[in-house]
DNA sequence: ATGTCGATTTAC
DNA sequence: TAAATCGACATC
């Protein structure tokens, strides 16, 4: 018998991969909750727990920017999973999705809080805070967070399985039913969660 | 070339 | 409750 070494915590564990991200945009947003989005910067690498996030689950999604079609803005969603879809919104803030579905597919989430780790002080909680802190602009729109050193996912070997909350998206209400879908997921036990915070019963 | 809008945040 | 502020998109 070969002895079960239990593995260390590392500081940089494995890359999300590309099996990762191809999956149903849905099951991404579920999955990427409690996993850690790493920036590395010319002198310092920026660490942070995702604690919430929202799936735009295709074309036929009416709060999905893919429901507008192929323009220049959604092609990266069109392309491979584990793309980086940035847009910029309101006059002043950047958004951070990721691609996911197979090619052709899609389908983003969006990051929109996160715990900062390592002593980091910030506040990360919202979608354009998130991107802000993380330093996240348009240029970085359509980079592979699976090979990129730049931006990517990793997962928290340390901690154990988040205690996960569905709720509706937010800031969606033009989009007919689609408004009203279950497509936010959040960590019930993070303090980070951005404002409309849900109550506390789990999924 | 011009007009509208927005997956937000912040201040009043 | 509304202003800030600008890239993408639609339209002319």
């Amino acid at each position: 018998m070969s002895k079960v070494r239990r593995r260390q915590p590392s500081r940089s564990d494995a890359q999300l991969d590309e099996s990762f991200f191809s999956r149903p945009a849905e099951i991404v947003a579920r999955n990427l909750i409690g996993t850690i989005l790493v920036r590395q910067l010319r002198t310092r690498q920026l660490r942070g727990r995702i604690v919430e996030t929202e799936a735009y689950v295709g074309p036929h999604d009416l709060a999905c920017h893919a429901a507008k079609g192929r323009t220049r803005r959604t092609e990266v969603m069109f392309g491979p999973p584990g793309r980086a879809y940035v847009y910029f919104i309101y006059g002043m803030y950047e958004m951070l999705n990721i691609v996911t579905g197979g090619e052709g597919d899609a389908q983003a989430v969006l990051v929109r809080a996160a715990d900062p780790l390592d002593g980091w002080e910030e506040n990360l909680s919202g979608p354009g805070r998130l991107a802000r802190g993380f330093g996240i602009k348009l240029s970085e729109n359509a980079l592979d967070l699976t090979t990129s050193k730049k931006l990517f996912v990793t997962p928290d070997p340390t901690s154990r399985p988040p205690r996960i909350v569905r709720t509706p998206r937010v800031g969606v209400d033009y989009a007919k039913h689609w408004k009203d879908e279950l497509l936010r997921f959040v960590d019930a036990d993070s303090a980070a969660v951005s404002k409309p915070r849900p109550p506390r019963q789990s999924t």
